[in-house]
RNA sequence: GCUGAAGUGGUGGAAUUGGUAGACACGUUGGACUUAAAAUCCAAUGGAUAGUAAUAUCCGUGCGGGUUCAAGUCCCGCCUUCAGUACCA
C-alpha cells in the first residue's frame, strides 16, 4: 500500500466535517483552553503560503492542548467590513455584501483544505448585522459612560448627572477634553437642554468634537494615527492633511496609564509591548506658568527638564496656540498670521521630510522668567506641536537640540548653565554627568537633586505643578466611508441623541453608488431610507424629516477596528440574541490564553481591544480586564523572487550563470516557471507574457538560470506561492510540517518550495514504518529497550518543544525518531501507536489513517498525549579527552543515573569512562559546578 | 536619533541555556537500481594542511578585547541587518 495523500486527506476533512468533530461545548469536568487566531481580512486575492502559518501553529497548540486533557476553544472568523472591499465596489457598482461573500468562500474552501480543528459553528463576520449590533451597543455604553479618575474607572452618565446636579463640576476629577467649562450645580441646572449635551461630551468615553484629524482627500476619509505611516497613509500612501472636523472619538487617554501599567500582567513579546510603551509615551514633567509683560494671559508650558529653568532664553509658541496671534504685537502681526498660514499649509509629510528646516517668527512680546524676572522673548515655531503638552515650551538652547538649532538660526542668546561642558557646536542634552552653574540656587547639583529642589520650589511658589503628559491621543472613531457598522445616533438641532439599544441593530442601508455625495457627506448621505421616526422608533425616508419627530441619523460608519475590539467576547457564545454572551460562558471560557497574528497591529487592534476590555471591565459586562494573556507574533513568511536579465534597452536575456558586465536590467518573472535548480521554463515563459514571444535567451545547454531575491510575498513581485497548489502536489500534512520547519515561529523567513521534498519524504517515510506493500505490518509485540529509548526520548522532547512554541525543532526531532525507528526495524505497537499521537497535532490527516488502519492493535488510550518514562532517556557517561595549557585532561560527562553518585564509583562502574583511560589513574579529580568532571592525569 | 530583535556552512536553521559547534532538512557530488528518465535507496559534504589510506593537526559562530579549565552562549567596545517610532519639550 501507497502513501495516498490525496485520497486519505479529503476522506478524513469529509470525516471531521460529517461528524462535527471540532465542535466545542462548556465541559465544567475539564479545564479551558483558549486558542485563538487573529481573524483574517477575506481580500479579492486569497491566501497565500505566508497566511496560514499562525493557524498552523495554533491549530498544532490547540490538538496537543486537547491531547492534555484541556476542552480547548479553537474559533475562526472573518474581518469582513473594510476598505477594499468598498474602493471595489466604488469600481464595480458591486455591493461589498457580495464580493465580501465571495472573498469569505474562496478563503474558507482554502482554509479546509489544510485540515484545520476551527469549531466553524462558531464562526463570526463583523460585517454581519447579527454581529455588528453588539458593536453597536458597546458603542451606545462608551457613549453612556464617563471615566472617574479617582475611581480609576468607567462609570455611567447618569452617575456624572447626578453629581453635577448636586454639586457641578469644580471638585471633579475626571478625564475630559481640554480646557473644560467649571461650573456649580446652580449653573448646571440653569444650562439649556442643548448646552448640557455639549457638556456631557466633554465628559463622555465616546464623544463628538470638532478636532483636528488626519484627513486623507485620495481615500476622502480620516485616519486615526495608527493608520498613518510616515506621514501617508498605511493603506495607498496618500497624502494627508490636518483638517478640523467634527468626529466621534474615543477617549483612550483616560485609560493610558492603566494600558502602560497592566503591561506587566500579560505574556507578549517584549518587543510589542515595548512599542505599545513607545505609543502611549508617558513623561513626567513639570507644567508652569510665564506671565506676559503687558497682557492679563499667561502661557502654560509643559516640561520634563525643570532643572534647566534657568537656561530658558526664549519662548516658543506652536503656531496653532491661542495666544499666537492674540500676543502679537502690531509691528509683527502681519508675519505672524503668514507665518500661521504657512504652516498650517504645510502637510504632515512636508513637516516629517523637512525636520531640518528651521522656520519662526518674533511675536514682538515678552514673557517674565517666574524665578530671575528676567524678559523673555516670545517667538512662533511650527516644531512646537499644538498637540502635545500644552502647545508652548520654554526654550533652554544650551539643553535641547531643537530649542539650540532655532537659536542658532535666529541669533538667540545661549546661555550655558553646565558647568565645564561645550556648546558651542552641539546642545548638551544628557541626563547625567553634570554639574548646574549660573542657575542661582541649583548651582551645583546634578539631574535629581536639582529636579527635586526646583519642583518643591515652583509647588511653593505656585507657579508650577508636577504633570504627567502622555503621547497617546484620543482615537477619531468616524469614517467617511460606506462599508461599515453604522452609529446608533441621529441629530436633534445638531445634539446627538442614541438610539435605544432594543432597536438595535442599525442596519446599514443600501445606496446606489458608493462615493461620497457631490456635497462632501459621506457615501450614506446618498441613503433613502436613512432618517430616525422618534415616534414610531424606525427607520424611514429621508424626505419626511421635520426635526420635529423624524430626524437625521449619522451618515459616518465605525473603523475597521471597531468590530475586532470585542470579536474574542462573542465566540464563547456566537449565537446568544440577549446579550453579548452569557455569564456562563463568560466565566468557563474567560478570556484568550493563546492568541496568535502579526504585530503590525502592536499601536491598533492590540491597542483598541484592550481598552476595550477594561472598559467593559469597568462597566461590569465582563470579570476581566485584559484581553490576551499569552500572544505570539508570528513572523512573515516572504517570497523568493525570480529575476532574469535583459541587456537594457533590448528584448534579449541572460542567464544568470553567463553574466559578466554586461549594462542589465532586473525583470521579475513568475516563481512558478521556476524550477527547484533555479532554472527558468522559457517556453511557459513566452505563453505567459507576449513580450517574451519574440526575445531571445542566450544560455549554456539550453539551462537558463534565474536570480533569486527575497522580498514580501506580493502578486507585483509574481512570487506568490498558493497553498491550494502544494496541498495539490504533496498533501496537507507535508505543507503543515514544512511551514512549521522553516524555522521560528516569530521569524522572518523566505519561503522556498524546493524545501517541502524534505517533510513530504519524512511522511513517506512514516508511512512505510506502518505499511509494506502487504498492508499493515505493525504487530502487538514486546519493543526493544532501544525503541523504548527512542519512542521516551521523543515524547519528552515534542512536549517541551510545543510547550516553549518550538514548532519547528518538534518538526526536526519527529524526523529523528522516525529514522530511529526505521533502523531498529521497530514493529511494536507498543512503540507505534504512541507515536501517532505524538504526530498528530502536526499531522492530523496521515496519523487518522494509520490509527484507523491499526485498528484494535493499540495497547494505550487514544485521546491522551503519553507521558514519557524517566527511565528511559538515561544516556551513557561521556568521557572526552581535551589539552588545556600542555596539560591533558579528561572530560567527563556524567549520565542521569550517575550524576549523584561517589566519583570513585563512577569510574569504577562505568565501562565507558575505564576503557577511555586505559588504566590511567588520575592525579587529580576537579569537580565543576555543573555537569562536568575534569580529571588531571 | 531613540527603542526592540538579530548576525552560525552553498541555503533554511539546531545546540539540553557555559560543556565534543553545524542536529534535522534542502542543495550539491558520487554510487546502486533502470535501455533511459523519474522515483527510491546508500555514501560524502565548514575550511586548510599532511597522508595511498584509516586518520592526525590547525583554523572556524559579524569585528576587537575580556572573564573562565571551558564562550555561538556571559561582560566591555565597535560594525552590519531587520522591525517599530520619530520635531513628544
Amino acid at each position: 500500500m501507497k502513501y495516498n495523500f490525496k485520497s486519505i486527506e479529503k476522506k478524513w476533512q469529509k470525516y471531521w466535517t460529517e461528524n462535527n468533530t471540532y465542535k466545542t461545548k462548556i465541559d465544567l469536568d475539564k479545564k479551558k483552553y483558549y486558542v485563538m487566531d487573529m481573524f483574517p481580512y477575506p481580500s479579492g486575492e486569497g491566501l497565500h503560503v505566508g497566511h496560514p502559518l499562525g493557524y498552523i501553529a495554533s491549530d498544532i497548540y490547540s490538538r496537543f492542548k486537547k491531547l492534555k486533557g484541556f476542552n480547548v476553544l479553537h474559533p475562526q472568523g472573518y474581518d469582513s467590513f473594510g476598505l477594499p472591499a468598498e474602493q471595489y465596489a466604488i469600481q464595480t457598482g458591486q455591493h461589498p455584501k457580495t464580493t465580501t461573500e465571495k472573498n469569505i468562500n474562496t478563503y474558507r474552501n482554502q482554509l479546509d483544505k489544510i485540515g484545520f480543528s476551527f469549531d466553524w459553528s462558531r464562526e463570526i463576520r463583523t460585517s454581519n448585522p447579527d454581529y455588528y449590533k453588539w458593536t453597536q451597543l458597546i458603542f451606545i455604553e462608551l457613549f453612556e459612560s464617563w471615566y472617574d479618575k479617582n475611581q480609576d474607572k468607567a462609570r455611567p452618565i447618569d452617575d456624572l448627572i447626578r453629581i453635577f446636579n448636586k454639586s457641578g463640576n469644580q471638585q471633579l476629577t475626571s478625564s475630559t477634553t481640554k480646557n473644560t467649562l467649571k461650573f456649580s450645580s446652580k449653573q448646571w441646572s440653569d444650562f439649556s437642554k442643548e448646552n448640557k449635551e455639549n457638556i456631557l461630551q466633554d465628559y463622555r468615553i465616546a464623544y463628538l468634537a470638532e478636532s483636528e484629524v488626519n484627513w486623507c482627500p485620495e481615500l476622502g476619509t480620516v485616519l486615526a494615527n495608527d493608520e498613518i505611516i510616515n506621514g501617508v497613509s498605511e493603506r495607498g500612501g496618500f497624502k494627508i492633511e490636518k483638517r478640523l472636523m467634527l468626529q466621534w472619538n474615543m477617549r483612550i487617554s483616560a485609560y493610558a496609564d492603566r494600558l502602560l501599567n497592566d503591561l506587566d500582567k500579560i505574556d507578549w513579546s517584549s518587543s510589542i509591548k515595548e512599542t505599545q510603551r513607545n505609543w502611549i509615551g508617558k513623561s513626567i514633567g513639570v507644567s508652569m506658568n510665564f506671565n506676559i509683560i503687558g497682557h492679563d494671559n499667561s502661557i502654560e508650558v509643559f516640561t520634563t527638564r525643570p532643572d534647566t529653568i534657568f537656561g530658558v532664553s526664549f519662548m516658543t509658541l506652536s503656531p496653532e496656540h491661542e495666544l499666537t496671534l492674540k500676543i502679537s504685537i502690531n509691528e509683527n502681526r502681519a508675519e505672524v498670521q503668514e507665518y500661521i498660514k504657512f504652516a498650517s499649509n504645510r502637510s504632515e509629510k512636508d513637516r516629517i521630510s523637512e525636520v531640518k528646516k528651521i522656520t519662526g517668527v518674533f511675536t514682538g512680546s515678552y514673557a517674565e522668567h517666574p524665578l530671575t524676572k528676567k524678559k523673555i522673548p516670545i517667538w512662533v515655531g511650527d516644531y512646537v506641536l499644538a498637540s502635545y503638552g500644552t502647545g508652548a515650551v520654554m526654550s533652554v538652547p544650551c539643553g535641547d537640540q531643537r530649542d539650540y538649532n532655532f537659536a542658532k538660526h535666529f541669533d538667540i542668546n545661549i546661555p550655558n548653565i553646565f558647568k565645564d561642558k561645550d556648546i558651542s557646536y552641539e546642545a548638551f542634552v544628557d541626563k547625567e554627568n553634570f554639574e548646574l552653574q549660573n542657575s542661582s540656587f541649583l548651582d551645583g547639583l546634578s539631574f535629581d537633586d536639582a529636579t527635586n529642589s526646583i519642583i518643591s520650589r515652583l509647588e511653593k511658589d505656585g507657579t508650577g505643578t508636577k504633570e504627567i503628559n502622555y503621547r497617546l491621543r484620543d482615537a477619531v472613531f468616524s469614517r467617511q466611508r460606506y462599508w461599515g457598522e453604522p452609529f446608533p445616533v441621529y441629530y436633534v438641532n445638531g445634539v446627538p441623541k442614541i438610539i435605544e439599544k432594543k432597536y438595535l441593530p442599525i442596519k446599514l442601508p443600501d445606496v446606489e453608488k458608493y462615493l461620497p455625495t457631490e456635497s462632501g457627506d459621506p457615501p450614506l448621505g446618498r441613503a433613502k431610507y436613512w432618517a430616525w421616526d422618534e415616534k414610531e422608533n424606525k427607520i424611514v425616508s429621508k424626505n419626511k424629516i421635520d426635526n420635529k419627530i423624524i430626524f437625521p441619523i449619522e451618515l459616518n460608519t465605525m473603523p475597521g477596528w471597531a468590530g475586532s475590539s470585542w470579536y474574542f467576547l462573542r465566540y464563547i457564545d456566537p449565537k446568544n440574541s440577549s446579550k453579548i454572551c452569557s455569564n456562563e460562558a463568560l466565566d468557563y471560557w474567560s478570556n484568550v490564553d493563546l492568541y496568535i497574528g502579526g504585530n503590525e497591529h502592536a499601536t491598533g487592534h492590540l491597542l483598541y481591544s484592550r481598552f476595550w476590555t477594561k472598559f467593559l471591565y469597568d462597566r461590569e459586562i465582563i470579570p476581566f480586564d485584559e484581553p490576551f494573556k499569552k500572544l505570539i507574533n508570528q513572523g512573515m513568511i516572504l517570497g523568493s523572487s525570480a529575476i532574469i536579465y535583459r541587456l537594457s534597452g533590448t528584448n534579449k536575456y541572460i542567464s544568470k550563470d553567463l553574466l559578466k558586465n554586461e549594462d542589465v536590467e532586473e525583470i521579475h518573472v513568475d516563481v512558478n516557471l521556476v524550477n527547484f535548480s533555479d532554472e527558468l521554463d522559457i517556453e511557459g515563459l513566452k505563453k505567459w507574457q507576449p513580450i517574451f514571444e519574440e526575445a531571445e535567451f542566450v544560455s549554456k545547454n539550453n539551462v537558463f538560470m534565474v536570480e533569486r531575491k527575497t522580498e514580501k510575498m506580493s502578486k507585483r513581485w509574481y512570487n506568490v506561492v498558493n497553498p491550494d497548489l502544494i496541498c495539490e502536489d504533496y498533501g496537507a500534512d507535508s505543507l503543515r510540517l514544512f511551514e512549521m520547519f522553516l524555522g521560528p515561529l516569530e521569524q522572518y523567513k523566505p519561503w522556498n518550495t524546493s524545501g517541502i521534498v524534505g517533510t513530504h519524504n519524512f511522511l513517506k517515510k512514516l508511512w512505510k514504518l506502518y505499511v509494506d506493500e502487504s498492508g499493515i505490518k505493525v504487530k502487538n509485540i514486546k519493543p526493544e529497550l532501544d525503541n523504548l529509548k527512542t519512542l521516551h526520548k521523543t515524547i519528552k522532547k515534542i512536549e517541551s518543544d510545543i510547550e516553549s512554541y518550538s514548532f519547528n525543532t518538534a518538526v526536526s526531532n519527529f524526523m529523528i525518531a522516525v529514522n530511529e525507528l526505521t533502523d531498529q526495524n521497530c514493529v511494536s505497537s507498543e512503540i507505534l501507536s504512541p507515536l501517532l499521537i505524538i504526530l498528530s497535532p502536526y499531522v492530523p490527516h496521515i496519523t487518522e489513517e494509520l490509527w484507523s488502519l491499526l485498528g484494535n492493535q493499540e495497547s494505550i488510550i487514544k485521546e491522551s498525549f503519553p507521558n514519557f518514562e524517566k527511565k528511559y532517556l538515561k544516556e551513557e557517561s561521556k568521557i572526552y579527552p581535551i589539552s588545556i595549557n600542555g596539560k591533558v585532561r579528561l572530560k567527563l560527562e556524567l549520565s542521569l543515573d550517575l550524576a549523584n553518585k561517589e566519583i570513585e564509583k563512577i569510574i569504577m562502574t562505568n565501562d565507558n569512562v575505564l576503557n577511555k583511560l586505559e588504566g590511567v589513574k588520575p592525579k587529580r579529580i576537579i569537580i565543576v559546578p555543573g555537569k562536568i568532571i575534569n580529571l588531571v592525569i
